[in-house]
DNA sequence: TCTGGGGTCCTAGGACCC
DNA sequence: TCTGGGGTCCTAGGACCC
């Protein structure tokens, strides 16, 4: 006997503008967006009443201003959103502890174990979006389905505030008529793809073989595409997953990529990468830099060390080695757009790195620096930083050459 | 519509090893 | 010495998601 596992798939609606409307109820009914000044004249997140209009998240403000010309613009209270969000997820906790958080507005949970508890999916469904609307105040909308994927999809066409519970044996049914784009992993490229072989819809897609279409989308995308059409999916809810990259990136408009401007660039993205880095207790081995230039064509150069490493200068002078050949490589690029890093290759910063480092016979070629005078160094700007907060001090000069989006800003945005 | 920041996964070629 | 096959790691690029 198969059993039958039990997903929901939970979505509070254009969150950051929601939140803003909950916090200040002069905003509720208004067509708002979150963002403008502050976040390089980008809508971060639109209230439901703007979305009439056309506003989307991602858009530049000026364009939403023309969409919608009584918009509202609000700055944005980070730090609001973060315990909001958690507010609901610890809610959600008191259903079942198989919670599985994929953003800060966004989560599935596996009720198949408390069913007996508190009745069926579409009961905890229903008793979930009633308590989070009754006790924090905002619009959550759910899926209910047997697999991760079809739960996704069911919340998607539940929005706004509803809730669509898919019945088990009747998947086919409900994913049939629906259109390839709402499936994970069908953005643009792949939309347009399928489009011009004439499959819309998840049905088309589903009847589709895979050979057909492994041509157009490579053999792993057009396999997994067909399953999730055919609602085979799975995955299990998860509820840590541990991160794989830590990065960091900053627009910059239109610059010309001096020396100094990339050097002091990289030093304000390293000390935020690193400084999380060890704030969770990991260490990396590859460091990657991505030089977008003004065109918004884009390249990335790597290095993986011998060993792994969360230390400020180590990484900050190999991104600048790294963007340095980048340049070179593009002569006829005069000004980048974006500047960006991250480290992959994660790894507990545990007793073993460190001493690789003392029992090292000879250093490494690329990891000459004195790491014991590194950490030192990163320590004390972490001590600092715990009692001051993170704008209190800095490896490098003071002044930082940083003009992109609001610290508080740094973070997931809606789409 | 010329657009921010933080991520994940996949592909493909080349180096290298057994 | 020449040849083949398989596996892993690294690098660079791309698509996608929130």
């Amino acid at each position: 006997m198969v059993h039958l596992a039990h997903i929901l798939h939970a979505d509070l609606d254009a969150f950051y503008a929601s939140v803003e409307q909950l916090l200040d109820p002069r905003l509720r009914h208004l067509p708002i967006a979150v963002g403008g000044s502050g976040t390089g004249g980008v809508v971060l997140a639109a209230s439901y009443e703007a979305r009439a209009f056309g506003v989307r998240g991602g858009m530049s403000g000026r364009m939403a201003k023309q969409l919608c010309p009584s918009l509202r613009f609000v700055s944005g209270q980070f730090a609001e959103y973060q315990r909001l969000g958690d507010a609901v997820v610890a809610i959600m906790h008191d259903f079942t502890p198989l919670v599985e958080r994929i953003s800060i507005d966004e989560a599935f949970l596996d009720v198949s174990g408390a069913i007996h508890l508190f009745g069926s999916p579409a009961d905890i469904a229903r008793a979930l979006r009633d308590r989070v609307f009754a006790e924090i105040g905002l619009p959550l909308s759910i899926g209910v389905a047997t697999t991760k994927h079809l739960a996704k999809v069911a919340s998607q066409v539940a929005k706004p505030d509803g809730l669509v519970v898919v019945e088990p044996g009747n998947e086919r049914a409900f994913l049939e008529p629906l259109p390839i784009g709402l499936l994970w992993g069908v953005g643009p490229k792949t939309e347009a793809r399928l489009h011009n072989r004439g499959i819309r819809t998840i049905g088309e897609l589903a009847d589709t073989k895979p050979e057909a279409i492994r041509h157009l989308l490579g053999p792993s995308a057009a396999g997994s595409l067909v399953d999730r059409a055919n609602n085979r999916d799975d995955r299990r809810v998860e509820v840590s997953r541990r991160a794989r990259s830590v990065g960091a990136q900053s627009a910059c408009g239109r610059k010309e990529p001096t020396d100094e401007f990339v050097v002091s660039t990289l030093g304000y993205l390293t000390e935020r990468v690193t400084r999380r880095l060890r704030s969770k207790g990991k260490v990396g081995r590859t460091i990657t830099v991505r030089v977008r230039f003004a065109d918004l064509s884009a390249v990335t150069r790597s290095h993986t060390f011998e060993q792994p490493t969360a230390e400020s200068i180590l990484i900050r002078d190999m991104c600048v080695e790294l963007t340095r050949n980048a340049l070179h490589d593009h002569p006829d690029e005069r000004f980048v757009s974006l500047l960006g890093l991250s480290v992959s290759g994660l790894d507990d910063a545990d007793g073993d790195w460190q001493l690789a480092f003392q029992f090292a016979p000879t250093p490494h070629r690329d990891q000459t620096a004195d790491p014991d005078r590194g950490r030192a160094i990163d320590k004390a700007i972490d001590q600092i930083c715990e009692r001051f907060g993170t704008q209190a001090v800095s490896i490098w000069s003071t002044k930082s050459a940083h003009t992109g989006m609001d610290d508080g800003f740094r973070s997931l945005a809606e789409k």
